[in-house]
RNA sequence: GGGCAAGUGGCGAAGAGGUUAACGCUGCGGACUGCAAAUCCGCCAUGCGCCGGUUCAAAUCCGGCCUUGCCCUCCA
């Protein structure tokens, strides 16, 4: 099985093969940090993390850099109106982007170059492209010359007389041609600056990126990727410095984009103001639940967000996490329980429940196709209640050796998507008096003690008990009661055969 | 104006020449349950934007049209 990738330059999938055998190196183009970052900004960000994932669960080493652009106008912009050091505000937005990363379960770069620290490098990539032609100085300026580059266009898949023509933007006249574009840009006053050949000045927005993906990955790395609006300008230009640079090509095997997030079928954007950002998503939803949505729509289409669609997401969610706590439940949480004979219907179980991981790999395979592995994880899920809840299931030793590895596969292939359910959110002090009041209001009912404990996990445990009991004599109204009052408040009661089981909604 | 995508059930979304068009949500019916919940089973697209064409065979390929989105400007 083989994986096979879509690459923007060729306009293909492609059998994905590393330039080293066992080691995938990757660049992702990460944000600007002047601000918190937005779901759209998330979808890059967990559209990647999981691909990487994926290499990292199919045996690769990966080795991924994701930069921060911390030298940039929009930064200098923000820091004037809010009268800070650029620098600074960049370091501090830094700080809040790994806040909501982390939240969202984007596994750390193996390096995080920030623009600001390699300076010293873009000064001797620009030096050198000057040298080699490629570039000239208008002023303090540097430009690149993309006449000098034939290839220019060959990512986005059009000529400069197209571009030219539908050219919608106000021309710097010292430019020789119009789509040249800035390598280094003379300092203004009150602008971060560094000393160089040209003058005092700041790099460029696209030279960064080429810059600190060869330092960091070589030439010919396997992966770039990004958003689909980087496609061109910014990953063209890269491509154009970068093998103009070294004179060598291709400056990066595989070029993968995804797709955008819109909002009633808009482009999730900050000029038009319809974004919703990560931090304030995070507190209504989990982020299984974030990543579970951003997941079921393949990485390369538009996906539209709504609030419905997030509640939809939930739903859909709740299932394989139902599987994973009936998996739980059913094993004990027990991780080494050795084999044994197995019934006809359990060899038949594993068997499709093998069938199903072949699913999710083949899924994952054809270009990260999540949509469909999340379709395999619903299909091994179903079979794995069917197993588990069948009339004459019956637990014997080799049935749990199966069960806990099956849950280990389960949790595998969720992990892969960034999914494993989290923690149950425990019950917090807020629940207090809603389970005092109720333990008033239904104590004598129920025949609770005098003295009930305080912490709210605890007078659960206690509530239960008694309804169990009341159950155990028939005594369902005052059951259900408590059932009914605590379903009000958010705590879902299961009776199943193994006992009571309880969930937050 | 130029370039690139996409249009599939009530909704979301896979499928890219050939078995009954996945999967999920919603709804309905059934099983299980003291009743629920969870779970399982079943039903809900004679049809895949429209019109032509190629083919023994088309959601899938080709042409035209319509609609929508994205890029051409900082943006993931």
């Amino acid at each position: 099985m083989s994986l096979r990738v879509y690459n923007t330059l060729t306009k293909k999938k492609e059998d994905f093969v590393p330039a080293s055998p066992r080691q995938v190196r990757m660049y992702v183009c990460g944000p600007t940090t002047y601000n918190y970052i937005h779901l759209g900004n998330a979808r890059a960000l967990v559209v990647f993390d999981t691909i990487r994932r994926y290499l990292e669960y199919k045996g690769y080493r990966v080795f991924y850099v994701q930069n921060f652009t911390d030298v940039d106008d929009k930064i200098i912009n923000r820091a004037a109106e809010e009268g800070v050091d650029p620098l600074e505000l960049a370091e501090r937005y830094i700080g809040e982007y790994f806040r909501d990363a982390d939240a969202l379960r984007i596994k750390r770069a193996t390096v995080h170059p920030k623009a600001s620290e390699h300076i010293a490098e873009m000064i001797e990539a620009i030096r050198v492209l000057l040298e080699k032609g490629f570039a000239y100085q208008v002023d303090g300026d540097v430009f690149f010359s993309v006449r000098s580059f034939p290839e220019y266009g060959k990512l986005s898949g059009r000529s400069l007389e197209e571009m030219l023509a539908g050219a919608r933007v106000e021309v710097d006249q010292r430019k020789k041609d119009p789509l040249d574009f800035a390598l280094w840009k003379a300092a203004k006053p009150d602008e971060p600056a560094w000393e160089s050949p040209w003058g005092k000045g700041r790099p460029g927005w696209h030279i960064e990126c080429s810059v600190m993906a060869i330092k960091y990955l070589g030439f010919g790395f396997d992966i770039h990727g990004g958003g689909n609006d980087l496609i061109f300008p910014h990953h063209e230009n890269e491509i154009a410095q970068a093998e103009a640079y070294t004179g060598k090509s291709p400056f990066a095997r595989y070029w993968l984009h995804n797709g955008f997030v819109t909002v009633n079928e808009e482009k999730m954007s900050k000029s038009l103001g319809n974004f919703f950002i990560v931090r304030e998503l995070l507190q209504e939803w989990p982020p299984e639940v974030i990543r579970f949505f951003l997941l079921s729509t393949h990485y390369r289409s538009p996906l539209d967000f709504s609030v419905d669609s997030l509640a939809t997401a939930r739903s859909s969610y709740s299932r394989l996490r139902n599987t994973v706590e009936l998996l739980e439940e059913v094993t004990g949480g027990q991780e080494v329980v050795p084999p044994g004979r197995l019934s006809r219907e359990a060899v038949e179980f594993r068997d499709q429940v093998s069938a199903h991981i072949a699913e999710f790999e083949e899924a994952m395979d054809d270009d990260f196709n999540t949509a469909l592995a999340i379709a395999a994880l619903f299909n091994l899920a179903r079979q794995i209640n069917s197993f588990v809840n069948r009339k004459d299931f019956s637990m014997t030793p080799a049935v749990l050796h199966v069960l806990v590895r099956v849950r280990q596969y389960f949790l595998q292939l969720l992990d892969v998507l960034g999914i494993v359910p989290g923690e149950s959110r425990s019950l917090g002090e807020e629940f207090c008096p809603v389970l005092e009041e109720i333990a008033k209001k239904l104590g004598g009912e129920l025949g609770l003690p005098e003295e009930l404990p305080s912490e709210p996990q605890k007078l659960l445990e206690v509530l239960l008990q008694a309804r169990d009991e009341a159950r155990r004599q028939k005594n369902y109204q005052v059951a259900d009661a408590l059932r009914d009052a605590l379903r009000e408040h958010g705590i879902i009661l299961e009776d199943t055969p193994r006992g009571v089981r309880w969930r937050i909604v």
